[in-house]
DNA sequence: CAGTATATTGAATATACGTTCATTGAATAT
DNA sequence: ATATTCAATGAACGTATATTCAATATACTG
């Protein structure tokens, strides 16, 4: 229970404000705990992140085994999903947030390097050159398009994350970045 | 000159690591010169942060002045700069961030401040229903579309930060978030 | 060259913040 | 009743890091 509290109040603290600038006492703060109950319950301020990563890590391979037919459908089931949770269920789009997050120097090295092995670019890649190939995806260089892609959807996640009252994008106009044809 | 070194060096580091993740030694060693000497020019890390934050405010008042004739090929236009750009003169690139991670809490609440009268989404959204009204620009709430362009455009800078070999995507893939029809 | 200003250093200081720990109170078992 | 366990506290401690400053080198000026 404390723990899990603990936990999704951290995740909504490292996501808006970072790791490094979110005081062991803001959480408590926020929680209205004393930080020795803190550390009763989390050894370190590292191993607290240190475990939203590896619940991010597992949400982060679930995902990737949608099942789909055509390569632009998994996109756009993908980030439907995303976008839809995104208003009722905020912790799903800062667990996004906080594996890129995570990746970035600064962080921990050991806790960077976990997050690092999620990569969603060169993975997607690889789907993309086969909805090239099926005539859905656009031309250009894969990578290229799945970085658009994915930097996209993380910029979209990361503002939303801080002001949620924002009016999120349609789902079709982010596909479009990838989409060959509109189906208007 | 030393100024100048500092101030670039900073952006580099406050960009890719972020502002509390960097220390003020960090960029005495990445420029190996003391930390005094650091101090000699900008009275604290705060007082630096500041003076680029000031300086990313000239930037953007510069680029919203931008002239141009169909609001679609406003955003085309900005957007082509920052992406043509981003290779050869990343600090404009770096910028851009910058301005964004400013305006995050966990920022000294004056910059923060400052950092948010720049406002590029709900600015552009003007811009956005203007062009629909023209037919160049795809039905929907223009905040919303607005929101979704720069975000876009936000997770693309922040990601070429800090992966600078990653190919950066075609304009037009970016601008069919918003385009109402391809011109395939 | 003397003299003054400016650039540069790094050890000393102050402080913020993560972490420890002795202690308390409450619940549960013996 | 007594012992044992566990949640919870917050003051005390240590360390990392921003900041200061007195001392030194270098450049400039007349």
């Amino acid at each position: 229970m404390r723990q899990k509290q603990i936990m999704f109040k951290a995740l909504e603290l490292f996501v808006t404000k970072g790791f490094a600038e979110t005081r062991i006492t803001d959480i408590a703060e926020a929680l209205d705990i004393s930080v020795g109950l803190l550390f009763h319950y989390y050894e370190s301020k590292e191993k607290l992140y240190l475990e939203l990563v590896k619940m991010g890590l597992e949400g982060a391979n679930g995902s990737e085994k949608t099942p789909f037919d055509d390569p632009l459908s998994y996109f756009g089931n993908v980030l439907d999903g995303l976008l839809s949770t995104a208003s009722e269920q905020p912790w799903i789009c800062m667990m996004f947030v906080l594996m890129a997050q995570a990746q970035k120097p600064g962080i921990p090295e050991e806790i960077r390097q976990l997050a690092l092995t999620v990569d969603q670019i060169s993975f997607s890649a690889g789907l993309i050159e086969q909805g090239q190939k099926l005539g859905s995806i656009r031309e250009g260089d894969p990578l290229a398009l799945s970085n658009a892609f994915w930097c996209s959807v993380q910029g979209i996640m990361e503002y939303h994350a801080a002001m949620p009252e924002m009016p999120l994008p349609k789902t079709e106009w982010i596909l479009d970045i990838i989409r060959k044809e509109r189906t208007i």
